[in-house]
Parts: structure tokens; sequence; C-alpha cells
DNA sequence: GTAAAATAATTTGCGCGCAAACTAAATTAA
DNA sequence: TTAATTTAGTTTGCGCGCAAATTATTTTAC
């Protein structure tokens, strides 16, 4: 019986996610990327040339969500949007020359935000694995039953 | 040196907060509330009739956020708005008999929702815990350095 | 006592996040 | 081979989340 919201796991996972994005939004203006064009970005330097379909199963992120950041990140000029010649439904999205130079510049962003917080390596790494297992658990349950 | 957008702690939170809140949806749409809406009606169980500051520093969102929330409360018959009687600068927010009683309807969905997953209560509570931190931790880092 | 600074809340603007509706192309069934 | 279904991506609508600008009140400094 909880009366205090931080006593709540799903209070606390809410405020500490707002935080970090709010802590990583000035870093990343530098680049003049959000925190979602970041993760495509981020994406798209291990996976070039994918499908939007395949962007939104790695990024995690709907295609509703993906459409307009895909095209920002486009007027920006990090990359392309082609339609695919074996299948006209699909997009190949693709890193221009800028798009890829970004990676150099960016790639250690994380490590520096976290080196902020006082936590040492072994708690983020335990974070990193629980909220990796919460995200499974609840992407893979059945939501029509309870 | 990651390669996988998973092996970021920043992603993986990120996602299970949205993986959280997507589950939440349909269980808090059968009272009529969106998860911001349900943690302000959270904190004015607990703390009745306060400022928009107390609950901006309670529910740890912006006072920008937080007014047309409120308002959205106050259009559903929950609460009331009244500018206080010592600092007109202030509202007070209180709860109606209908916010109120919603109360004992809503209390235990948290547990409910976290059952869901195949987390033991040991690791949600651990979850908790480091979520807690992070958040502490980045909430008192001068963001002017580095 | 009045000007300057601080504080409380609102408003504005922009980018998500996502459900739901929609368009268009490809696949399957009949 | 054409009708029905599925799939890929876009659009629409709504509610955040928050920085920045604004309004109104209170506090402070002089």
């Amino acid at each position: 019986m909880s009366n205090n919201l931080s006593d709540n796991v799903c209070f606390t996972l809410y405020s500490a996610t707002n935080a970090l994005i709010r802590a990583f939004r000035p870093i990343l203006e530098a680049y003049d990327l959000t925190y979602p064009q970041y993760i495509v970005m981020h994406s798209l330097w291990y996976n070039n040339q994918v499908s939007l379909k395949a962007l939104s199963h790695d990024t995690h992120l709907d295609s509703g969500t993906l459409t307009p950041i895909v095209k920002r990140l486009e007027s920006k000029g990090l990359l392309t949007r082609q339609v695919s010649n074996e299948d006209e439904r699909k997009k190949v999205i693709s890193l221009t020359e800028q798009g890829m130079q970004l990676k150099v510049d960016a790639e250690e962003l994380t490590a520096k935000l976290m080196a902020r917080s006082n936590m040492s390596s072994e708690r983020i790494e335990l974070l990193r694995e629980l909220t990796l297992e919460l995200h499974t658990d609840l992407t893979k349950t059945d939501l029509t039953k309870s």
C-alpha cells in the first residue's frame, strides 16, 4: 500500500526517462538533433539502407512516429528516402555523406552523459538489463487478457 | 564501443518507459485518464489542496505541462482550481467528491500492470531504486558545465 | 513608498508517441 | 484474372514535455 509516487516503479521509471531526455537535450542541440532523431541516426549508422519497417523494428518506434522524424532528418540533409525497386510500397532510407560524418562526432555522447550521474558502471549495466527485460516482457504480453 | 541500440542504457530506459505507458493506456482508458493525469490524481489523493507549484514538485512535471493537464482534469469534474486567499498568484487545487472516489478504484492499477511482466518483485524493486537514483543524480547535476 | 527583482501560473511553439483512418502496392484466393 | 486480403507507409488528431516568452502578484532593495 504505497502512498508516495516515488514508491511506484512506473513513476520512477517515467521520471528518470524524462530527466534523461532533458539532460540530453542541450548536448544533442549542438548536433541539431532531438533524442528520437539521434536514435534513428544511431540505428542507421550500424544498419544503413533499410526500410521504414526495419527502422521501426530496430528503434521500437511506431511508423506513425517515424515518418515525420525521418522526413525532418531528410530535410536536414542527413538521409534520403527512395522508393524501393523491388517493392514500390517500401522506401529505402539511406544516410548521406553528411549523415555518416555525424557518427564520428556523436558516438560517445551516451558515455559522456551517463558519466554525469554518480552511478557506477555496474549499476548502470544493471539498469540496462532490467529495462531491457521489462520492455521485452511488456511487448510480448498479450494485452487482450487481464 | 557499442553497435546496437539495446546496448545503450538510455535507449532501453526510453523504450521500456514507452512500452509501460503504452501498456497502461488501455487500462487507464476505463477511468478516462492518461498516465500523466493519473500521476496528478495520485499525487492529490495523498496531498490534497496544494498549489500548482507543489504539485509540480511532487509529480516532477513542469508547470507548463501541468497547467493543461490540471485544466483537463477540472473539465472532467475531478478537481477544482481556486485563486489562493493569501497569495493571489497561487491557485489551490482541490479534489472534488468524484475525484476522491476514483482513488478506491484506481489504486491498485500499478500492481496489476507490473504483474504482467515476468519480473520478480525483487527485480522490480531494484529497478525502482536504480531509476530513482538516476533521476536524483540527473536533477542535481549542474548542466551548465561540460 | 516606489522601483527592481523574484515568484506563480499561463501561453506559445515545436517535436514527439501513438491510435485510428487512409492510400497504394503486393499477395493470396477464388 | 479479378476480387479480397495483407502489407508499407502516410496522415490526422490529441495529449503530453518542455523551453521561452508573457502576465500578474509579491517581495526586496533603496
